[in-house]
RNA sequence: GGCCCCGUAGCUCAGUCGGAUAGAGCGACAGAUUCCUAAUCUGUAGGUCGCAGGUUCGAAUCCUGCCGGGGUCACCA
């Protein structure tokens, strides 16, 4: 249950009745009223604006209209005490009894807590990674990749119908000279001297095995042939190994996509033809020549008439080249009938997860899909800022010229695939995060993902030690659900049960903004909760250990406390792709 | 020069489609351990939310202009 939304229809029912007793006119707009909780936890549980809200229409003043509600709000019995504050704020405290039936319903529902239907089935299509197939993954894709993935699991648990994919730019020039630094390293396997690698080809040492493979299925049969032969075979050649090698950092991350969009594929399948004759036919297609940029100028600019989509008619700053002087289609007009594709598949909603240097492709995206669609906002770009990989502080040194270049499947070898996830989840995506191999497997208070885990390894440890006390069948959570919460009444048990009570809440927040970060902050507010909770217990106030000998019923409710928080804790940890530690 | 992102405590960052006295961690200072994992916890100090206007009951949040940092800028993907 989110509570807000729970008692935001409280409220209103409440207005209705109000209205209905002639103290308000007719409740118009529902939206603007807010139930939230305070900022200030010691204003209560929820608090809502609805007075301040309606006291205009109503010809009230804000506080006596709030006077009026918090009447009637505080003859329900979930609530124990209501005050007016501030400029007309409502505030509510929750009786116990309310909390506790959350408990129940948290060790109901296990990882399922939290579940939402606001997405109502929509189906919602979210593309990411989409990492040129010239190479392994780096770390920056790493992010991407792992942005991408745990807002599409929040947004299946916020009740999308949610399709995960992967654009694969196989098509252009790039995928040719991937194709010549092939053809080098595949003379190399054939004992030949290659020497340095020329500008302009890809040096990294990568392409050997690659090249090996090459060898191994075709023999030397392009050693030989003239390019014009072999170019074609190798591309494909070396497409599909870079695609194995990126699936393999992709599995290594746990990252699963369910779809594949080859742009040769598409392409060839006649999907750019098709969509510039749908812009053609709405009159969005021109041919003209671009004012050169501001600034800088490029060395080899030259005016030139181009195909251009009226990208300016949707927001854009320019109209956008649709084909390239060579005839070939540009990056754009393919990726436009990409967008196409997925509009016609049936998804409403598109999602796009970018790198930063990609920003200036935004607006004509958001212009293209406009056009394609007649829709407004319908697409979302998401660009991920740099991660800065460092150790101790030190930035490590990332070049790709030389080939030396951290790749993400070393990191994840280094400090293991939950640490990269969360690491990747602790800052926004439009933030810079920095990545520092020594920090994020430090065992300490100020690295996040040692310390939720550690919570989280710290209710199993409770668990195990509950063994001497009851039979397992006992500590499972359907039997644990029938204890008796009453006895959980000292303040930190409450707060940490009103904690785990904002996870339904938290999903469907972070869905809607699509925002996953909010997720890991979550987790260790709620990991602080139990860890106060632990040491009062356990330096303070003995009376409020977990485990105690001399009274089962009290430890079969702190149980049920400490089981439930386990499963709320991991089913976080599994939006983010990240594995709960029961031992650390 | 145009466009996009960022600017919040000494440092690293949160801040819920505009809400109350702006929060957390680190660092600093003062404390807590016979005990379920001290790998933790409690408390204190620390702020013109880059600057200046505007919108309104109310602005870190929205709008405009400036300052500072980063990214990007036909014919790459």
């Amino acid at each position: 249950m989110n509570t807000f939304e729970y008692f935001k229809e409280q409220i209103v029912d409440i207005l209705n009745g109000l209205a209905a007793a002639g103290v308000l006119g007719e409740i118009a707009d529902t939206a603007r009223i807010s139930v939230e909780p305070p900022r200030d936890a010691k204003h209560g549980d929820i608090s809502t604006n609805a007075a301040m809200v309606l006291a205009k229409p109503a010809g009230l003043k804000p506080r006596d209209l709030a006077i009026k509600i918090s009447a009637a709000l505080s003859a329900l019995e979930e609530v124990s005490a209501v005050d007016v504050a501030g400029p007309g704020f409502i505030n509510a405290t929750l009786a116990p009894s309310f909390w506790h039936a959350r408990l129940g319903e948290i060790l109901e529902a296990g990882l399922a807590y939290g579940d939402s239907q606001m997405g109502g089935g929509r189906k919602v299509n979210i593309e990411y990674v989409s990492a040129n197939p010239t190479g392994p993954m780096h770390v920056g894709h790493g992010r991407g990749a792992v942005v991408g993935d745990a807002l599409a699991s929040i947004l299946a648990k916020a009740g999308f119908d949610v399709t995960r994919e992967y654009y694969v730019n196989d098509a252009g020039a790039q995928v040719d000279v991937l194709a010549r630094s092939l053809h080098l390293r595949y003379r190399e396997a054939f004992g030949e001297t290659i020497g340095d690698i020329p500008d302009g080809l890809y040096p990294g040492d990568y392409l050997i095995g690659a090249a090996e493979n090459l060898k191994a299925r075709d023999g030397d049969q392009w050693l030989g042939a003239d390019e014009e032969a072999w170019l074609e075979p190798l591309r494909r050649f070396a497409v599909a190994e870079m695609m194995d090698l990126i699936r393999s950092d992709l599995a290594s991350l746990g990252v699963e996509h369910g779809f594949f969009q080859s742009e040769r594929e598409l392409v060839e399948r006649g999907g750019v033809d098709e969509v510039v004759q749908v812009l053609k036919d709405a009159g969005l297609v021109y041919t003209g020549t671009l004012e050169p940029p501001k600034g800088k100028l490029p060395d080899d600019w030259e005016p030139r008439p181009q195909m251009l989509f009226k990208a300016t008619q949707f927001g854009d700053d320019v109209d956008r080249p649709l084909a390239k002087s060579d005839g070939t289609w540009t990056y754009f007009a393919t990726d436009m009938a990409y967008h196409l594709d997925k509009h016609r598949r049936g998804f409403a909603d598109l999602i796009d997860i970018w790198g930063a240097d990609h920003g200036g492709y935004v607006k004509r995206m958001n212009a293209a899909v406009m056009a394609l669609t007649g829709e407004k906002d319908s697409l979302d770009v998401m660009l991920c800022q740099m991660v800065n990989l460092l150790d101790q502080g030190e930035p490590v040194k990332m070049s790709k010229r030389s080939g030396t270049f951290v790749t993400l499947a070393e990191v994840i070898d280094q400090v293991g695939k939950d640490v990269v996830r969360f690491i990747m989840l602790t800052r926004k995506n439009d933030a810079g995060l920095d990545f520092d191999l020594a920090k994020v497997v430090e065992q300490s208070r100020d690295n996040p993902v040692f310390y939720v885990q550690y919570s989280h390894a710290r209710c199993c440890s409770v668990l195990r030690h509950a063994a001497d006390m009851f039979e397992a069948a006992e500590l499972a959570a359907d039997s644990l659900q029938k204890a008796d919460f009453s006895v959980l009444s000292d303040p930190a048990e409450l707060n940490l049960i009103k904690s785990m009570a904002a996870w339904p809440r938290m999903v469907e927040g972070a869905a809607e903004a699509h925002e996953p970060h909010r997720i890991a902050y979550f987790l260790a507010d709620l990991s602080a909760a139990f860890h106060a909770l632990w040491t009062k217990g356990a330096r303070q106030d003995e009376s409020l250990r977990f485990l105690n000998e001399s009274d089962k019923e009290l430890t079969r409710a702190r149980l049920a406390l400490v089981k439930a928080l386990a499963m709320v804790i991991a089913s976080g940890l599994t939006v983010m792709g990240v594995t709960p530690a029961e031992e650390m």
